[in-house]
DNA sequence: GCTTTCACTTGATCAAAATCAAATGGTGGC
DNA sequence: GCCACCATTTGATTTTGATCAAGTGAAAGC
């Protein structure tokens, strides 16, 4: 039996919305199906190569982004280069800082992603008019906030071993929200990404996987593939009880 | 000359609220005042000492608030007692995670301070009828995003003596919004608050507030009481260029 | 097929901050 | 004023992770 969407006027959503992987999860959600409209009028979907830059710290804001598909990530770069990434984000996640000129990060696609952009006026508009969009995008930063939280307290006072352990429950419990089956995946960071993430050196990170693997807490198969056996054991090397 | 405040009935508003520092710094800015006579029925200002805990990690949240006077700590701790300290906020700040039964953080007055407690349940309900104000507490939020990915940089990325200097600045730049002289002020942190917020020890604290004593970055009067001759060259030595 | 390149790993040494230990100094109680 | 207590500083040593320096291994180009 075939089950119904409870969608009110589904037939006037847009089409390219209606196959949109983030309709229900992100922020167009929370729109009319004529706000969608308008919304789509203006948006444009984008393929992102990996590496590629969303936004840079110090731009002008012009655009706001639905991920649809892939990992991006949020960093920071001192003046002498040093580069500490500040935040990851999933599809379906919103991508921008509403109410502010000017981006106080670089975004940059972590995987090979896909985004669906729309202008920054156009959003800004609609949430003036409909507070339930603005209600999810207050959801959406108080969730990044949580995740900051949490990060904070392991780059402060985690040891190496510990940063690296949370590094892969992180992206073990956050890269593939549908599947069952947590303990086999994909990283969507180089070693290098993975260590300005943590705020340790890729030599360091490398000699943790090195050694998380010897005591048989995960498997790697051609660098970027981790295998699992036991998520409790993971968590308890990332210290958390 | 008297100058007159823009309040539209003016008189309607809650004598308490009149009196309130926080009244247009904080959330409360956002409400009419019929709707600020029903927040005030049910709200209690508070006198908090130092150290006294507004709510723990794990514990159901009952009540927001708004910091009127002093400064409170956000704090974190893992299981072996490991703590790290996830923000600091300032009158005239709101205080509270919405949306959330239970509290992911500690939050404890650092000095001696004064809040204004409010039902959870009540301002829950303000926000479902009043935009405004939920796009206030969005503002909040979104303006402890931005501190919190400021302070992940400083956390994965500062060398020790960094940290320090980026933390007087930050004290420097937030404790009293109103004064125009930013170069001596008082520490709202002990050494041990200090190296739980920076990721250090206290021993490393304190070396390195000797160490900038010493090079004439700053002076220190009485542990707390500190002057800061060239705001510039402390910035420099937090290593914002 | 061979080379080049790039990401990653491994090894040796070094430096920064942690740890362990003791001294100092200011504050409140008597 | 003197003592006790606590926060802070200072000193000696150790540890962790950074740095410097080679290696390895897989994929891309010729």
């Amino acid at each position: 039996m075939e089950i119904r969407r409870q969608d009110i006027h589904n037939s006037d959503i847009p089409l390219v919305c209606r196959a949109c992987e983030a309709r229900h999860g992100g922020v167009c959600g929370a729109l009319t199906s004529e706000q969608l409209s308008e919304l789509n009028k203006h948006s444009v979907r984008h393929r992102l190569e990996s590496g590629a830059e969303v936004i840079g710290q110090g731009e002008t804001v012009v655009n706001y982004s639905n991920i649809m598909r892939g990992v991006v990530k949020l960093t920071k770069v001192m003046a002498d280069g040093r580069q500490q990434i500040v935040g990851l984000q999933f599809a379906p996640d919103f991508l921008g800082r509403p109410f502010l000129e000017e981006s106080a990060i670089t975004a940059e696609a972590a995987t090979e992603s896909e985004v669906c952009n729309f202008p920054r006026a156009v959003l800004d508009r609609l949430v003036k008019r409909t507070p339930e969009l603005e209600h999810k995008l207050h959801r959406q930063a108080l969730k990044e906030l949580d995740e900051a939280r949490d990060w904070m307290l392991t780059l402060g006072r985690k040891t190496a071993q510990e940063k690296v352990a949370s590094f892969l429950y992180l992206i073990a419990t956050h890269i593939d929200p549908e599947s069952v089956d947590r303990s086999a995946f994909e990283l969507p960071l180089s070693r290098a990404d993975i260590a300005d993430f943590l705020g340790l050196t890729i030599e360091t990170v490398s000699r943790q996987f090195t050694k998380l693997r010897k005591e048989n807490v995960i498997r790697i198969e051609n660098n970027r593939h981790v295998t699992v056996p036991d998520m409790e054991r993971l968590m308890r090397y990332a210290g958390n009880d």
